[in-house]
DNA sequence: CACTTATTTAGAACCATTATAAACTACAGT
DNA sequence: ACTGTAGTTTATAATGGTTCTAAATAAGTG
């Protein structure tokens, strides 16, 4: 129900592929970081169901351009997202290639002095490499 | 000369590709960002000679493992190196899909205050998004 | 129910990157 | 200078994540 008003709200219309993904998305405790195999393997986990590769693809972008789900600047040949959309950084660890979290309060203030004529900020993220 | 001494102290020959790379893009005035396929074109402008494309990414991986290059982590679907090998940042112009350097000074200093056992900081990165 | 439009889907296409393996080259040892 | 070996280059194929296509299905509207 909660998840059907949030897609008519945007325009999109619930259906039973949007409302599972979404179930798997944000029907949770903690927010998680997420390539697209990844998701399409936990949606088939939870749900026991198989939702076509390009549904999953269409329906993250979907959400994406709604600002629902992040998409994480990284080197990586495959596109990490995240459910966690308020402004935060990451660590991330090359050894296990895994996302961490990192709050602002774990940061501090980034003042960025340098102003480019026209163009304003759109957003500011850190991402802190670690090693063993 | 000054580039021979160079590859042959990393352990890397001194080929003739790997010298008219090492002109391109370290014979320069100004740093610079580009993708394998910018630098690619780039040596034909400036040698008047074709290199492989397979020896562009192997000579670019080369030097980035010894240190000469720095890939600059960026949602893209091509990847992005950087001959700036310093500590910076980054704007990300998404409109015109331009990187323009941030030096640290930019940005002040940035104190991570979460640690994760057992891992060390390697790099902290910030990339600023830009749009008009 | 009838109609229109959005969505899903399997499969093909795309394209950056990596792997392959044969030809070539640098260079150390003789 | 010749030889042998390991390193390098190259064309080309393979890989794999992502996007496209177009036909089938489902949702919304009256
Ligand atoms: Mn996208
Ligand atoms: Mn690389
Ligand atoms: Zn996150
Ligand atoms: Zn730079």
């Amino acid at each position: 129900m909660e998840y059907i008003d949030k897609l008519r709200n945007s325009g999109l219309r619930p259906t039973k592929q949007r409302l599972q993904i979404c179930e798997v998305l944000f029907n949770t405790e903690k927010t998680f970081h997420f390539t697209i195999n990844e998701l399409k393997k936990r949606i088939k986990e939870k749900t026991h169901n198989k939702i076509s590769l390009a549904t999953v693809y269409n329906t993250v972008h979907a959400f994406e351009k709604k600002g629902y789900l992040k998409q994480i600047p990284i080197n990586s040949n495959q596109t990490y997202f995240d459910t966690n959309i308020t402004d935060h950084h990451h660590f991330y660890d090359l050894n296990d290639q895994k996302l961490i979290d990192l709050e602002n309060s774990d940061v501090g203030p980034i003042n960025i002095k340098k102003k480019i004529d026209g163009k304003r900020i759109k957003s500011v993220e850190v991402l802190v490499k670690l090693e063993d």
